[in-house]
DNA sequence: AGCACGCCGACT
DNA sequence: GTCGGCGTGCTC
């Protein structure tokens, strides 16, 4: 009698459960093995799963088990991978096999291929080799070139690699120019001494570009790199996983997706401008790449790095108590020297132009006199300028002139943008930028039949129109994600404003990111107050720090002992904390600001957040569900002291696509008590449920940890 | 989640 | 008579 090999296995479902099957080792080759993602029979289908248990007995009735249908051609996940999925599982209420197979790139997750792939991966390999030779490498800053400040940190960085096996945790700050990242490759690259040793490099959803992977390249010459990335290939992707999973990639270069990579040798973390939001997942599990790095640093006992010129509170306050070693670059490398702030208050008549002024423009201007002189004279000095306006389109919203009519969405509630045609699109359109609804420009208002509809605000579109208008002269190109479809196109775009083909750049946020640029002499912000008085309490961190990156373009040009650049930014409110904390480029005393307003109001990081999202056809039905869910942890007794669960409120944007969403907020003292209460929540939500949508109700729900918007 | 089963209304 | 609505239950 052959003895009973049965393994369980998790698939991709809300389930909480795996299930059991007979592992027949005859056929599959191989006794099981935890870590295993192996293709099982599945209801009426089969699906790719993960091996979690290994026994000799089942629960389940015996004679019902199935067996295990294939082994996909790939090592187990090492326990440490494992460990970090199930910790991830556990601590954002997810299910585990939803929490693991979606990071398992597509080119494994397709049985019917398995055979296939060995061969795949030898084809892939002679390939690579004979494209080696010709990849370039670019912004190399050799140890010895590293001013005081920065070989001290180095030296800092590099006391923890004598020490095996411990964890710590890093915080560098350093203004733009600082040359933080000189500092952490040189640190990599002695870690990578070790010949077995693999490092995690994460940076922001930045387009990441040849450009950030040519200069990580050219500090490890001889080392194995890969990148993963949205941009990547599916096939490239697969690939460059397997070489991580395998222990064979030595440095792995990518965004958040990368952080749950399995890495059987990781020594070293580095997470680069580690305040960025793109580190928190969005949909699915809704995980922070940042946090869960750091508790994989832990876990395996090594040192991560956390870099930034502007830290996050959470990461700064940590760093001031002491629980991460601080490590500060104040100096600016290679002689670069700081952007010089101007806030332009808007209400100043001084700043606006007059009837009488030489050099009005027919219309109303897009920007106030006072940058308008700026940017003449930056046009002077052969400079380019940079604009900045964070609205894509040409104006947010569309409107009558004679009634009230206003572009609203049908599906959502918030207004459709007008677009104007342009190079890329052949109509101007209304579209509605949370559905993706667009519909044709109304010639008349569909209410009164009025013909003359205004446009309210403005958007990159209109600003480049009217910069094209005021600077007929010049070159004016605009960045946003409409100019852009596609990564080709926007390297193009860069490489145009690094050639100097372009005298203005018009752009979103986007062009503030992950781009040195050579010759700016000047960035104008035309839009910060719209997200001064945000309800989202967190909205003034961002604010602040995006200023200080886009501050921080500029500067870049004052190498080599010249002036630095400007940055000007057109403000209704000049005399907010947050400009003043910008005109002294004081990054730490606005830290130090927020932080104690964050401390006496309770928030984070002095408290802990968890939203529970619902989503339902009628606003009252969701309101409803979570206000009976709020009653269940009150009646349970689950609302113990210094946890607090807010009213259920609508989300800032009410209604996309048609459905009515709202939210409870759940606010905790420490990290333990709201974990309690958030699987007494997701237990007593999936008793009453199919999945995510509750029976009775129908109303979908999702619990998110630690939510960045509020 | 995805799918089958099952029990009630307006239709070729 | 049946096509199809979605309530309920199951997936090893």
């Amino acid at each position: 009698m052959v003895p009973l090999i049965v393994v369980q296995v998790v698939v991709d479902k809300p389930l909480a459960q795996g299930f059991d099957y007979l592992w027949d080792a005859e056929k599959l080759g191989i006794s099981p093995q935890i870590g295993c993602l192996v293709e099982v029979p599945f209801g009426r289908s089969c699906l790719v799963g993960m091996v979690i248990k290994v026994s000799a007995h089942s629960d389940f009735e015996n004679d019902k088990l199935k067996s295990v249908a294939k082994l996909a051609p790939l090592p187990p996940f090492d326990p440490a991978a494992l460990s970090l999925m199930n910790f991830a599982s556990q601590y954002y209420i997810h299910a585990l096999g939803e929490t693991i197979i979606p990071t398992i790139p597509q080119m494994w997750k397709k049985p019917e291929h398995w055979e296939k792939i060995p061969q795949k991966l030898i084809a892939a390999e002679e390939k690579k080799r004979k494209k080696n030779k010709q990849e370039k490498s670019e912004g190399f800053i050799s140890e010895v070139e590293l001013n005081g400040e920065q070989k001290q940190a180095l030296e800092k960085l590099r006391e923890s690699n004598a020490v095996k096996n411990q964890f710590k945790t890093f915080l560098l700050q350093g203004q733009t120019g600082s040359g933080k990242t000189a500092v952490f490759l040189n640190w990599l690259s002695t870690i990578l001494d070790d010949d077995c040793a693999q490092v995690l490099l994460l940076v922001p959803e930045i387009n990441l570009t040849p450009q950030l992977e040519r200069r990580v390249r050219a500090y490890f010459p001889n080392r194995h790199m890969v990148v993963l990335h949205s941009g990547v290939t599916e096939k490239d992707r697969g690939i460059a996983w397997y070489e991580a999973m395998t222990g064979r990639a030595q440095i792995v270069l990518g965004t958040r997706l990368a952080a749950l990579t399995p890495l059987p040798n990781l020594r070293a973390i580095v997470v680069d401008e580690e305040h960025d939001p793109s580190y928190k997942q969005q949909d699915g599990i809704r995980y922070s790449a940042r946090d869960l790095a750091i508790w994989r640093a832990h876990d395996v006992k090594i040192p991560i790095l956390l870099s930034s010129a502007t830290p996050s509170l959470e990461t700064w306050v940590a760093a001031k108590a002491g629980r991460y070693e601080y490590i500060r670059l104040d100096q600016r490398a290679q002689g670069a020297s700081l952007p010089k702030v101007h806030l332009i208050n808007t209400r100043d008549p001084q700043n606006q132009y007059s009837p009488g002024d030489l050099g009005r423009p027919k219309d109303k201007s897009v920007v106030t006199k006072t940058l308008a002189n700026a940017i003449n004279k930056n046009l002077e000095n052969k400079k380019q300028s940079l604009i900045l306006i964070n609205r894509r389109g040409y104006a947010p919203v569309l409107s009558c002139s004679a009634c009230n009519w206003l572009s609203k969405c049908k599906q959502c509630s918030s207004y459709m943008v007008l677009h104007k045609a342009g190079a890329l699109t052949k109509k101007s359109v209304l579209s509605c930028h949370h559905c993706g609804l667009a519909n044709p420009v109304p010639m008349h208002c569909p209410e009164c039949g009025n013909a003359d509809l205004k446009t309210l605000g403005q958007g990159t579109q209109k600003i480049e129109d009217g910069i094209d208008e005021m600077w007929s002269g010049a070159r004016v190109l605009r960045v946003d994600t409409d100019s852009i479809k596609g990564a080709k196109a926007a390297e193009a775009l860069f490489q145009e404003i690094h050639e100097g083909n372009v005298d203005i750049v018009v752009g979103t946020q986007m062009i503030a990111k992950g781009h040195d640029y050579q010759n700016i002499g000047l960035v104008g912000v035309l839009d910060a107050d719209s997200r001064l008085f945000s309800q989202d309490f967190r909205a003034a961190e961002r604010l602040f720090a995006q200023l200080v990156q886009v501050a921080g373009r500029a500067g870049r040009s004052g190498k080599n002992g010249q002036a630095g650049g400007d940055i000007y930014i057109e403000t209704q409110y000049p005399e907010s904390a947050i400009f003043q904390y910008l005109l002294r480029h004081d990054v730490d005393g606005f830290l130090s600001h927020i932080s104690s307003e964050r401390q006496e109001a309770g928030l984070p990081p002095f408290s802990y957040q968890a939203l529970v999202h619902a989503e339902a056809r009628s606003l009252d039905k969701a309101i409803q569900f979570l206000g009976v869910l709020k009653g269940h942890l009150k009646s349970e007794a689950l609302i113990s002291k210094g946890l607090r669960v807010y009213d259920p409120v609508p989300k800032a944007v009410m209604r996309v696509a048609g459905i009515e969403r709202a939210q409870l907020l759940i606010e905790a003292e420490s990290r333990k008590q709201l974990q309690e209460v958030l699987e007494a929540v997701d237990q007593h939500l999936r008793k009453n449920s199919q999945g995510r949508i509750s029976k009775n109700t129908r109303v979908r729900w999702l619990i998110e940890r630690d939510p960045i918007a509020i």
